[in-house]
DNA sequence: CGGATTTGACCCGCGC
DNA sequence: GCGCGGGTCAAATCCG
């Protein structure tokens, strides 16, 4: 199903394989009446799929008791440039192109994930610290989507279920960016929320990552496919 | 009682 | 090499 949305996003674009994803459900992920403009004149450097993404709609899908719905809002930004959301010098409008800036040559996550953790379990033996020398260390850091939207409550509703992991105060700004991950077993997305700092209504959400798997939908079962389709433009 | 959240400590990349 | 700061871990705590 989500192998779907990519290839439709992809159709939808007329992108080439060096497309990037959307790593959610999109009906799952768009709240009712959220309407994604593009409010900024940031020539996003991609694709032809800009002028597409420039006003449309994201058809009622979302459950979103949470929600006022009649503030919401968003604007799409670029998956490999979050930062440039954080520091507000313009919202960029979402590129669907893999950015290299996404790609880190540090070598593949698990065997980082796994020498650290040897590391730590061997409390910085000398095994684990020639192990950690000897391999390359290549890391890929998963694709990057977010976005902007106006909510009162700081976790929109995308149909997946999130485990907080942390919260942290950044630099500048006085709300808190939190943590969450994918609580489906094998599924590494992760997601980061935040309050934009100039206007604390904005929530400023970031994906990380594939889910290997559909969204979780405990009340959104009745969603249609057609809702699904009504997505991509 | 088990799962979710909180939060201080730790890790590590990056800039100087 | 060092310090800063973002990201993650994991023990403690909360909560249904």
């Amino acid at each position: 199903m989500f192998e779907d949305h990519q290839g439709m996003a992809a159709a939808a674009a007329g992108a080439t394989t060096q497309m990037g994803f959307l790593p959610f459900s999109i009906a799952a992920t768009a709240a009712p009446n959220l309407n994604f403009t593009n409010n900024s004149n940031n020539s996003s450097s991609s694709l032809g799929c800009h002028q597409s993404l420039k006003n449309f709609s994201i058809p009622p899908s979302l459950s979103s008791h949470h929600h006022n719905n009649n503030n919401l809002s968003g604007t799409l930004l670029s998956p490999s440039s979050p930062h440039a959301t954080d520091h507000f010098g313009g919202p960029q409008l979402l590129s669907l192109q893999r950015s290299s800036a996404n790609l880190w040559a540090y070598g593949d996550v698990n065997e980082c994930y796994n020498n650290k953790r040897m590391v730590q379990d061997h409390h910085l033996g000398v095994t684990a610290m020639k192990m950690k020398k000897i391999k390359t260390r290549r890391k890929v850091r998963e694709p990057r989507f977010c976005f902007k939207t106006m909510s009162e409550v700081d976790v929109l509703d995308d149909g997946y279920k999130w485990r907080k992991y942390g919260q942290k105060v950044v630099k500048n700004t006085q709300h808190p960016r939190s943590y969450y991950r994918c609580t489906q077993d094998n599924c590494r997305v992760k997601k980061r929320v935040e309050r934009l700092a100039e206007d604390p209504r904005m929530v400023i959400t970031t994906y990380e990552g594939r889910h290997v798997h559909s969204p979780s939908h405990d009340q959104e079962d009745s969603q249609s496919p057609s809702q699904l389709n009504n997505f991509f433009w």
